[in-house]
DNA sequence: CGGTATCCTGGCTGATACTG
DNA sequence: CAGTATCAGCCAGGATACCG
């Protein structure tokens, strides 16, 4: 978020939207909610229009805000899992209505959505 | 937002996030909603720290979306209104879990916030 | 497989001054 | 009062290639 000379607002949507206001965040919280345990690689799949690059910063995002968790285990191939926190399972209950809501004015083609609610 | 070689993402958060990650939207749906009906400048002093090209941008987009209805009385000084539509009040509604996640996880030095839930 | 490294672009946001 | 006009900067995000 950008900086500002004006009068920092202390409201606590502040902390929030850094948040929900990047680009992915709540997509890939919801992702990985609803697989409940997932692989980078996998998530790539699920999210086509993502960049790897987008995919490995905003999940380091998540992880340092403790909403992701993020599991590597020694093996070959290489094994990266994501879970969410408690606290990422609350965020994603709470976003469930403002995902609600943009079903109610869209209704229409998402037939190939692969991200459900 | 950014555009992108990807695949396209049919999935509904597409359309909410344009919306939401707009730095300040949601804070002035919110603001409004508290009002019920506000005035330009009246918003100006609750969000301090936008600067008014940043407010009228904002207006114009929740107004395009419907979100947010103007309205403009032949005064002098001259006099405009915001208010909700009922899609705009809607939203409103379905932010609140999510600002109410928010207040849970910093709950503190929220004194001086000039918008509340 | 699960990422980095690198380079790059454009849109969002801010500051400030001005106007009908 | 309710905005525009103008100029500018940063950085989120994208494309692509490469690495342990």
């Amino acid at each position: 978020m950008a900086k500002s000379n004006r009068a920092i607002c202390l409201c606590p949507l502040e902390g929030v939207i850094d948040i929900i206001s990047k680009k992915w965040a709540l997509l890939i919280v919801n992702e990985i909610g609803n697989h409940g345990r997932i692989r980078y690689n996998d998530l790539m799949k699920e999210i086509q229009a993502i960049s790897p690059k987008t995919l490995a910063d905003t999940l380091k995002e998540l992880v340092k805000y403790n909403l992701v968790k993020r599991e590597a285990f020694n093996e070959i191939p290489p094994r990266v899992d994501y879970t969410l926190t408690k606290d990422g399972e609350e965020l994603r209950k709470s976003i469930i209505p403002i995902l609600q809501w943009a079903l109610s004015k869209k209704g229409t083609v998402i037939a190939h959505c692969s991200c459900s609610i």
